[in-house]
DNA sequence: TCGTTCTACTTGAACGATTTAGTACAACGA
DNA sequence: TCGTTGTACTAAATCGTTCAAGTAGAACGA
């Protein structure tokens, strides 16, 4: 079994292997009764069509792109901000008929960098024509072998110049236009709420200068501190374990059980702030009365909450990377999408009396 | 650029490509200085290990297996069912230094033959060892090409007799306990909530009969039937949409404005259950006391939210289903997992007083 | 000293396709 | 009639590995 090949074919067919090939590839090379037989013969013969590997090889083409696959992506699936994303990246891969290699791999971690090493050996074995360089840490050993590899490599939220395509938002800007909004609303003590690369078992705060090494989203954050100014103080937290409502959950408990409760809490994801949500209804607290709230993305879930929120255009993200990746019309290289605040229902004014 | 080969490595170092190839592939085969003078060489020709393509080719093992990737699929990532199993998998796929290759395609649709057809071509050209058959239609044509193609294959919840391994849990036997349950707190007027395989726009109440080619999960709705019993009145829904929280809380909505109100409320799925608690909670309704119910395959939220429930191994079936298509040491063709009833405060007795 | 075993490499044949360059033949216009 | 063009197919090289078989030389025991 599986051991039919063009050349088997041909002969039963009493043609050239090339003009089987043809058969397949360049139906308008050959005649249609030439070709209705070597189909034919293939079927009797249970040729499942040209070898993927061989046909790859030869053609210098893996119809693959990668996608690094670690424990946090793992996690991210749950997160319909990646979801939405990667269903944009895969309707452009259908339309191309390429697949989407997950790459597994293990999350970069400094602590024990053979194992770390070992894994990123995936990444030398992975047939793939260009990488998604999504929840790829920057100093994660596999990023080099793709580089080595020459693969086209392309971002959604990256710094590494060496990138062949960028797709982007201004982080900085809309973070900035909700802080902003918070502002104005009148707030003067704000909890923020960021997400934690490190793991810990406990919500920890953080100052400015810890986040930049703790968190992904640093950009988000600056944007988020430009636009509330010098004047508001500002409670930042990073919750345990991954982007999650879960963590969301706890960070808000955190923020909303301090001695001074801020008017406003902003979080750097809807999902954060789904779990903040949840956390403000446990003790009885309205959003956008009691405590204002924002979120990050417009995941379809925020609408829903009423939450304020960053709209981005999600799937357009994915489909544009996928673009950059497999088009080769398509030569823009750095993109950068429009955002825009939408502003729910849980976001409200500062109350004049700021005590509990 | 990227046309170093082995061959150009073997020159540069004096030595014979297979040489180059086992100081990749099998380290003890040579002498480390040889080894170390060869290394190094491919580093400064910027050799960036043996082509993947060539590699798969040569060998006759693509280090990859492959998931079925349609539009279902990319919902099915929201639910965290789904993400649980892909991630036992993806433990399994680390650990055989496999990857993951998503094959996109159209979801099967008999009215329109040709696309589905068309998009199926991607599993001609999907370089893998083996498949997961997971969200893959029983009619879809990419599974006869796989069939064709003679790739190893496995599924979680499949009747296919061509599948090469089967990991399953008693989806009957589990959902009997569900009914059996529900049956002994008292309940006779029970709503069943199943998912939908078509796309309907509204919450459609279904009889026995539609059920069979309407939803994926009828094994379960036998179970919660025989449970429940021939005594207790039964209303079926379907809500439009996958398999989601959105979806749950509709068909909750449905069921619990009906004029007869059931006194409890069976779902397929936990996500759907936990949409169906929304519906409640908006109803000011008290779950266990007002109306009991009950969810299946415990995912981590099911917990959270104190939900009746069939516990299943998540990831484990992942985990199983990735040793069968991976290690050939693991020669078991066909698992049962245990399944658990896990009440909790969700459900409880019916009220003697079953009015509204 | 001779045969045997072991180590460290090399040789050359696959693996199964695609692709370039060609050939044979028919059709065509002048 | 001859050269040109086009159609339908073929031959042979090539993609970059891995692997089975082979060899040269050192080491060893009797």
């Amino acid at each position: 079994m599986g051991n039919v090949t063009l050349r088997s074919v041909a002969e039963a067919a009493g043609v050239s292997v090339s003009t089987v090939s043809n058969a397949y590839n360049k139906p308008d090379q050959l005649s249609a009764e030439v070709r209705q037989r070597v189909l034919e013969t293939a079927k009797t013969l249970g040729y499942a069509g040209p070898n993927p590997a061989a046909r790859s090889l030869r053609s210098q083409r893996a119809r693959a792109i990668g996608l690094v696959f670690t424990e946090r992506l793992s996690y991210a699936f749950s997160d319909p901000y990646s979801v939405g994303m990667l269903a944009g990246l895969a309707e452009v891969a259908e339309e191309f008929q390429t697949g989407l290699l997950l790459i597994p791999l293990r999350p970069f971690d400094p602590e024990r960098p053979e194992e770390v090493e070992a894994s990123a050996e995936a990444m030398r074995a992975a047939v793939v024509d260009g990488l998604l360089a999504y929840c790829l840490d920057i100093d994660h050993p596999a990023r080099e072998i793709a580089v080595d590899r020459g693969l086209r490599m392309v971002a959604t939220d990256d710094k590494d110049p060496r990138m062949d395509g960028l797709v982007l938002i201004d982080e900085r800007g809309a973070a900035r236009q909700v802080g902003e909004h918070i502002r104005r609303l009148g707030h003067r003590s704000v909890g923020i709420v960021v997400d934690s690369k490190v793991d810990s078992s406990a919500v920890v705060e953080v100052d400015d200068v810890q986040h930049r090494s703790m968190s992904f989203s640093w950009d988000r954050y600056d944007g988020f501190r430009e636009g509330l100014g010098p004047d508001v103080s500002v409670q930042t937290v990073a919750p345990p374990g991954h982007n999650s409502v879960e963590a969301g959950r706890s960070a808000g408990a955190h923020l909303l059980d301090r001695q001074d409760r801020p008017t406003a809490i902003i979080t750097v994801s809807d999902v954060l702030a789904l779990g903040v949500l949840d956390a403000m209804r446990q003790r009885g607290l309205t959003p956008g009365r009691d405590v204002s709230l924002s979120g990050f993305d417009d995941i379809p879930a925020a609408a829903d909450a009423g939450l304020t929120t960053v709209r981005q255009p999600i799937a357009e993200r994915g489909r544009i990377a996928g673009r950059m990746l497999l088009d080769p019309d398509y030569t823009e290289r750095r993109i950068v999408l429009p955002t825009e605040l939408v502003v729910r229902s849980s976001t409200g004014p500062a109350t004049t009396s700021p005590t509990r």
